[in-house]
DNA sequence: TGTTCAACCAATCACTTATTGGTCTAACCG
DNA sequence: CGGTTAGACCAATAAGTGATTGGTTGAACA
């Protein structure tokens, strides 16, 4: 119609957004109110778009809308699909990497207050009557070490950890005792890492912490029972 | 009405509990409704139910409902909040626990690709024109290392930390150079990290990288400047 | 003094409606 | 035939509505 040079409505639309002085982060108009606004066809317009978008002017998405600038990060990290893509065995190895540090840390900043928490977990997992309810009480512990390190990052990482580690174990089955015995292996390594972090001896807590991770991963990963840490 | 004892609303609560035989994460009736069934006040249900919450048996939150078992953790993790919480020192402390495990676990599993992706990273961080840019390959060579430690889980707490430590030092100024000094400190130190991942050297990867964090540490919380890498 | 009841609050959910970028097809033009 | 346009349709998103639910408050009551 107005003319037929496919440059034009790249052309024109440059001129819009210079004379616009649009700021990052801002919204143009939808494709439909632009492409009549500025004369040209839909299809043609969203060639340009495509172009400024190759070049990093802008970005674009559905439901949104188009932005100036780049786009922006992710503000937020799907524990599903991190569950989706990793298996036991990293669970374990990561874990293995990460909480003998946390536990260094603990012992390094832990309160009065924080080893009373790790205690009464203790206590209250000794008496448990089910496995969940055992459970429960084992992540409390580990989380109770994991904000003595007073790194509100570090604690983040390791809700994570946390989080994908719970869906991946998730339905594996115990074995056929409806919970722990009282000899089971996490309550004599539980306390000694609790009596490292409070004697704040930072070699032993990691250590011990280490140990303990392994012998839950033999039970993990080559028994296939008694998973609890 | 039926009984004035205290206990009498949370016996029946847990007698309604083991009659029901309620999986975890299987939901309760709403209180107005359970409260009605089981024949008690609601606020002497709620303090039932505060109790066995206080005792791990559930959970409950405003506008969903009452929940057997443990709060799960959230689905997704929010980036933004974790950046509000934390700081500089932490994410650098963090950085400090993580990387050098990592540079170690990719001495031991990195492709060549991996290698040849990381020289890639590393010729382009040496030209680049604008800090910007330097940043963007920095932030590249740092992520083909966590690739190479072939372990999924860890490459999403990788990218975890990344995204908060991006949001954390965010508007932190440069010096006044527009670009990296080619003598910039952190050139040598990669190549050094690079060459002990290709050697399959894990205990100098490890130490490398800890001393290369080390030093971005310094120039980022005792110089305000040039905090990249 | 402590409990019960009713009302209210704020967070959440299920549902609907409208908007928006992305895609496909038939019609049209040169 | 090759390319463009117009229109319809799709899926993701946003915004609003009403109902539901745990949490809170205060008056009535025993």
């Amino acid at each position: 119609m107005e003319t037929n040079d496919p440059q034009s409505a790249l052309t024109q639309l440059r001129a819009y957004l210079a004379q616009q002085q649009l700021e990052t982060n801002s919204r143009l108009p939808p494709e439909r109110e632009l492409c009549r606004r500025l004369g040209v066809s839909r299809s043609a317009l969203r060639k340009s778009l495509a172009t400024l978008e190759a070049e990093g002017q802008l970005w674009r998405h559905v439901g949104k809308g188009t932005f100036i600038g780049s786009r922006p990060v992710e503000d937020f990290i799907d524990i599903r699909r991190i569950t989706s893509q990793t298996n036991p065995v990293e669970v374990m190895r990561t874990r293995q990497l990460i909480e003998p540090e946390m536990a260094r840390l603990a012992a390094l900043n832990a309160t009065a207050q924080n080893i009373a928490e790790m205690r009464r977990c203790m206590a209250a997992s000794r008496v448990a009557e089910t496995w969940r309810e055992y459970e429960s009480w084992d992540n409390h512990l580990h989380r109770a070490i994991a904000e003595s390190t007073r790194n509100t990052l570090l604690l983040a990482i390791f809700d994570t950890l946390n989080a994908v580690r719970r869906a991946v174990v998730w339905g594996r089955l115990r074995d056929n005792k409806p919970k722990p015995d009282p000899d089971h292996h996490s309550f004599a390594e539980h306390e000694a890492i609790v009596a490292a972090i409070e004697d704040r001896d930072l070699e032993r807590a990691g250590a011990l912490m280490g140990r303990h991770l392994g012998t839950v991963e033999r039970n993990l990963l080559y028994r296939g029972s008694a998973a609890a840490s």
